[in-house]
DNA sequence: TTTATCTTTGCGAATGATTATCATTTTCGT
DNA sequence: ACGAAAATGATAATCATTCGCAAAGATAAA
C-alpha cells in the first residue's frame, strides 16, 4: 500500500503543523490514524503502518505515539481489559461507549455533560483540562 | 500492627458476605482497604497488608483484590499514568477528580451527569452497566 | 476433632506492554 | 552540500501483572 501525494501533502502538513520533524514513518501512522475508523492498539497500528512503510518499527510507533499525544493530535485511552488505544483527535470532542459483549467502541457527545463536569471542577476550585467519560454497556434486545 | 477483634469480625463477614474464603492474607488486605482514604496501587497496599499480615505476598495481594473486584468489593482503575489503582467499594457511587500538579484524587457525584449517562446510552440501544468519569484539573489560585 | 476435598498461598518464573540504550541514519536550517 | 541535532531499528531492560506448582490452609462432613 503505497499513499498518493495529495494524502501524503496533508499529512506532512498535519506533522509541520504538530511542531515535530517529518520522517517517512511518522508520515505512514498518522496517515494510518487519519483513516482509522476504530480505536487500534499499538501493535495493530504498527501492522498496518507496515503496509505504508515497511521499515517502522514497533518502539517507533511508540515513540512517534507519545510525540503526537504530546502535540495533543492523537488521544490514549485504556478502556478496561487490554493495553492502550489509540486515535487521532478530531475537531470535536467526543466520549466512548464501549460494547461489554462484543468490545465494539462507539462515540457519542453530551454538550450537557461536558458543561456541568466544567462547573463541577469551578465549584470545587479546580480548572478542567481535560476528562474521560468511559460508559460500558450491553445491546438492549 | 495488629487489628482488633472487633474490626476483624467485621472483616470475616464482609467476605463472607462477599462469598469467598476467608484468610488471613484476604482479611489483612480488605482491612487495609476499607481503611484507606485514598487510591493506592498493588504495592502500597502490599507493603500496608504487610504491616498487619507479614505473609501475605505480593501474587496474592493480585490475586485477592481480582477476586474481590469479581465480587464487586472492590474497584480497579487506571488514572492517566500509572499503574492500576484500587478502592473498596462504597455505598454511594462516586466519580474522581484527578490533580494534575499533585496527583491527588478527589471524589464528586453528580446525579444529573448520572441521569444523562444513562439516557443517553438508552437512546442508542444499551443498557448501562456502569462507568468511569475522570475530570483532570489543576487547582485555581 | 479427624478427615477428605478443594482452595489458597508463597515463591519464582513467565508474560505482555512499554521504554531505554546505542550505534547508525536522517532531517533540516544554513 | 554540510553539520548539528534528532530520529530510527534492533534489542535489551523495565514494569506491572499473571502463571505454575508444591505445600499449607479452609471448609464441611463424619
Ligand atoms: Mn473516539
Ligand atoms: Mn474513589
Ligand atoms: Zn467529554
Ligand atoms: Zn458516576
Amino acid at each position: 500500500m503505497k499513499l498518493n501525494q495529495k494524502d501524503e501533502l496533508l499529512i506532512v502538513s498535519s506533522l509541520r503543523d504538530a511542531g515535530v520533524r517529518v520522517t517517512k514513518q511518522r508520515v505512514a501512522l498518522l496517515y494510518i490514524l487519519d483513516n482509522a475508523k476504530d480505536h487500534p492498539d499499538a501493535i495493530e497500528l504498527y501492522k498496518r503502518a507496515s503496509e505504508v512503510e515497511p521499515t517502522i518499527s514497533l518502539a517507533t510507533v511508540y515513540r512517534t505515539l507519545s510525540v503526537l499525544i504530546e502535540a495533543k493530535v492523537v488521544h490514549r485511552h485504556s478502556f478496561e481489559g487490554g493495553g492502550a488505544r489509540f486515535e487521532k483527535a478530531k475537531r470535536l470532542h467526543h466520549d466512548h461507549i464501549v460494547d461489554l459483549n462484543t468490545g465494539e467502541v462507539i462515540e457519542f457527545n453530551s454538550e450537557i455533560i461536558e458543561k456541568i463536569q466544567f462547573e463541577i471542577a469551578a465549584e470545587m476550585g479546580y480548572e478542567l483540562i481535560h476528562h474521560k467519560l468511559e460508559l460500558y454497556c450491553r445491546k438492549i434486545n
